[in-house]
DNA sequence: AACAATTAGTTGACGTGTAATCTAACACAT
DNA sequence: ATGTGTTAGATTACACGTCAACTAATTGTT
């Protein structure tokens, strides 16, 4: 075999001939692969219930929204501005009876969505799951650098953001 | 509407009725959320290029490996261990005549991946690009910050695969 | 030599992200 | 009221991730 399982797992994570350019490409495949792995963990604590996390997303959404609904687009600008993404996701969730949708009789373009009680005690059942895992993977950092680490990854948003909005012409 | 482009965008970012049940779940959902922009705003660079950012990165690796060439489950270990997307991703790739595959002649279980000059063209011309763009991202973070940042990523990661491995019997 | 276990890679089914294009419904001006 | 523009959402096409099941080649064992 190539890669030997043997070598430091910190090393070999990322080995190329030139790791990295600099510190800040570092940091930036970090955060990449960092979430690669996060997703995956996340998502297999959910296989067990059929559910993906996104799905989970959408549930815990549905229950802030309470007994009022809210429209599509609203779910899919909570979460990371998928669109197209959304109606198909409501599709799935809405065939396992975990979510109803009906147009909203005021303005009809919209369509409200609810989560069933079933949806909603498949959140309470995997909320202190996803939460000990969040505790887990932090376990050995202090609250303080988690603070520090959170408004790092902000300002890197609204840096991204920009960049991301001003390439908006193309 | 009813999300208010005019609200302070952080605050609007994850607008939920109870917006995170601990500093760890804030952390751990920013993490998801900023790689989620990253890949986007990546995905936008490359775009023009016809490119991913994932072709981006096997089309980096090729050039690491040389004319030696690299087995397809190796690029694999080295992005984030997809198994069976790396042979569609390289079958596209070869089909846009970046990339060249042919059977190991020692182990013919094996197929050797190699970038054409076609390819190794385009990562010499993405490469600053790229490189530009995670310096802008983190113009505003110290390099002192940008090492505990990476250290903590580093930890969680660590943490994170631990307990992937633990969930393996399922 | 022959059979079992392992390894490399492919294929199929499916979930979810993106962009582009379309339809239906509303808002507003004239 | 009618046309124009905008908004909500669905649809299509495609990239790429996962898992599960498969083939082919190699290794190991007896």
């Amino acid at each position: 075999m190539i890669v030997s399982r043997s070598e430091s797992r910190l090393q070999a994570e990322l080995k190329q001939s030139r790791p990295f350019a600099s510190p800040v490409e570092e940091a930036f495949i970090s955060v990449l692969k960092t979430a690669d792995l996060l997703t995956r963990v996340l998502d297999r604590q959910m296989a067990g219930h059929d559910l993906s996390h996104q799905q989970y997303n959408v549930l815990r959404i549905l229950r802030g929204a309470g007994p009022d609904g809210i429209p599509t687009l609203a779910i899919a600008g909570r979460l990371i501005e998928c669109t197209p993404g959304m109606t198909r996701l409501l599709d799935r969730m809405e065939l396992k009876g975990l979510v109803l949708r009906r147009r909203c009789p005021e303005d009809r373009r919209q369509v409200l969505c609810y989560a069933t009680p079933k949806g909603n005690g498949l959140v309470e059942l995997l909320e202190p799951i996803v939460s000990s895992l969040s505790d887990r993977c932090f376990e050995q950092i202090q609250p303080a650098e988690v603070q520090a680490f959170i408004e790092v990854l902000e300002r890197i948003r609204e840096r991204a953001a920009r960049i991301e909005a001003s390439g908006q012409d193309r």
